[in-house]
DNA sequence: AATTAATCGAGACGGTACGTCTCGTCTTGGT
DNA sequence: ACCAAGACGAGACGTACCGTCTCGATTAATT
């Protein structure tokens, strides 16, 4: 009786609607509440959605909060700025941008401590947002070299430990900054930070 | 009449032995099921001692979290070892050694996660962990001057500036790549690390 | 919309199956522990049923004892023994009997105690146990009027006022016998009282 | 080399002052709070007293709360009215007066029902109220018999049961008025109640 | 006057139960 | 087959008292 090709099984089908609201729901609680404050039932109160619903579609919170804040990293542009200093301080800036609202600021660090007993869910995070963003270091990188700034690529198993080293250090450094100093990112400390990085990218 | 000056308060002193057996069942509990699953409860019951205990002494999960998770770096040293670039070696393999232990793995990420919406637990954070530590920073750097290494210090408040900023980079990118990349701080790792940010310093 | 007249809710309706567990249980802790050691928690565990089953549908300790204690004072019975003197030793007797076991012994003082500072449950009890059985009073005394042994009926609020004259005293003495004098309320006593109780009824 | 012939142990002397105050503190606790949530912590406190002076001299709340509402039946009198039907209406009244009085009403039903579960609590409570109280009974039949509304005294032995079958009616009815039915024991039923009573003793 | 010993206040201690909250699952009837 | 509603078993929360225990400080009677 399944009339159509592939499984689009029988009975009604979920609501596509629901998964937005859901996900801005939870973001609106993470504002309001905090990770540890932030309750299954209450996130399904506000998207107006039953608690059976959001089970079916997610295994736990800490999935739902990954899937949550990895959308806001994606609002993350590399824009041409005429110069690989001034690039990098653009995409800091934005970077710094998103970790200022509270709700990457409670959700990103809670989610990764729980990744650190849970490998399911770091690997979420790593392809949700980890790996989705180093596309950034990767076209800084090639557009540096298209200018000049630096040379051209050689080993590409080097190139790749370069670009994961790069990508770590000005991850934390930001995050470090803004969440354990807990001291504001402004732009002083992004151009201190810019010039520190490039000149070791020169020597290295 | 309250003979003496200060006060030698009345009744039964507190038991000095509880606060270090509830800090070692805090790790113990943290290493066993990480922070989320860490009850305050089940640490009373590993310490041998009532749950009233732990509250009249702690506020919360939180603050007894990240006292347990301090001591655990009052461990670092920085011992000499004739050049600035082995010192930074030296001390980044031993900070990468403790993030690599999941009493600070876990522990150590969710209080951040915590202090995002808490300033006094921001605070605690601060003065427990993060200016404690900057004494690496500092003594390195003093050393490194001695061997003329680097300049002589000059303006006093960049000096400050430049110290925060390496620590946030320092901390940032050793936390970065050992939990949220989840990928081992290894030699190779750090000696490209170490590369990357001593050329830094030496342009900036 | 709702289709039905009144409110068949919505949701998974309530176990029937639990009341009648939960009220077995409570009488069972009250023979083995008494009012004062009797926790909810123990009562939940004994009847298989989560605590907050048991809070979702008793506001209290108190409030779940009466009705527990209630359902033993329906057994009593005014069997048609010939002769108002012998209908009131029946009753009595039961009464005593029931009163000699632990559950109501232990339960049904303590909850008039609290009663005296709580309006809502001493409505509860004089609705569940206390008017609930003056039916006793008013079928023996009609019985009697059938039989010749009392006058008819005369002002039916001077009736009122004797019935609840006569419940009191009865209700009184056996309670008084058998918990505060704590002496049993056997044979000789009940006959001694029921001589007492009639003498003073015909006077009257 | 105790020089005096009983045990006057040597050391401080309890303070005779403290027994006083704990036990006004005990009965002040019980008109605010009521039994069930009178803790001997508060009771401790508002006699200015410490835990351990109140534990050294009472084995707990039960024993404590007999010892602070024994007292207050110690007040009741039999004046001499000149008719035996006065004199019952007159104690009937003085006691039904003691029954409204908040401290009375929790404390005396809580240590009943506690006593249902505990041999010695019972018979201090025999001991300090019933047994003493019992005088009225016997006082008011003897006053009646030298003014001949009663018979003269036949079998002793019967004579006990008469006196005991009175006091647990007279007790009972007033008790169960007041505290079950909760319906004030006024003039009009304390006069219905002494006929009654009267009326069963003729006949008796 | 010095000694002795039980009392006193204060308050921390190991326990236990409280009543509430959230979890993730399981029934309902309705769409 | 899906949904909203809401009851369910489970178990941690942080608080309140329990009755006991250490403290140093009093306070009389005995030396």
């Amino acid at each position: 009786m399944q009339s159509s090709t592939r499984g689009r099984s029988a009975g009604r089908p979920r609501s596509a609607a629901a998964d937005t609201a859901i996900l801005a729901a939870t973001r609106a609680a993470l504002v309001e509440l905090g990770w540890s404050k932030l309750t299954l039932g209450d996130v399904a109160a506000r998207a107006g959605v039953a608690k059976t619903t959001l089970y079916r579609r997610w295994p736990g919170k800490n999935e739902l909060v990954v899937d949550a804040v990895a959308e806001l990293f994606d609002e993350l542009r590399l824009p041409d700025r005429g110069s690989l200093a001034a690039d990098v301080e653009g995409v800091v800036s934005q970077f710094a941008a998103i970790l200022a609202r509270p709700e990457a600021r409670s959700g990103l660090m809670a989610v990764v401590a729980e990744s650190t007993r849970d490998e399911a869910l770091r690997e979420r995070i790593r392809s949700s947002i980890v790996e989705r963003q180093k596309r950034l270091v990767v076209e800084g990188k090639s557009r540096a070299r298209a200018r000049g700034e630096l040379p051209p690529q050689t080993d590409p198993a080097e190139e790749g430990r370069t670009a994961d080293l790069v990508f770590d250090v000005v991850a934390g450094a930001v995050v470090h900054r803004t969440l354990v100093s807990a001291e504001p990112a402004d732009d002083t400390w992004i151009r201190g930070f810019t010039r520190l990085l490039l000149g070791g990218l020169r020597e290295a």
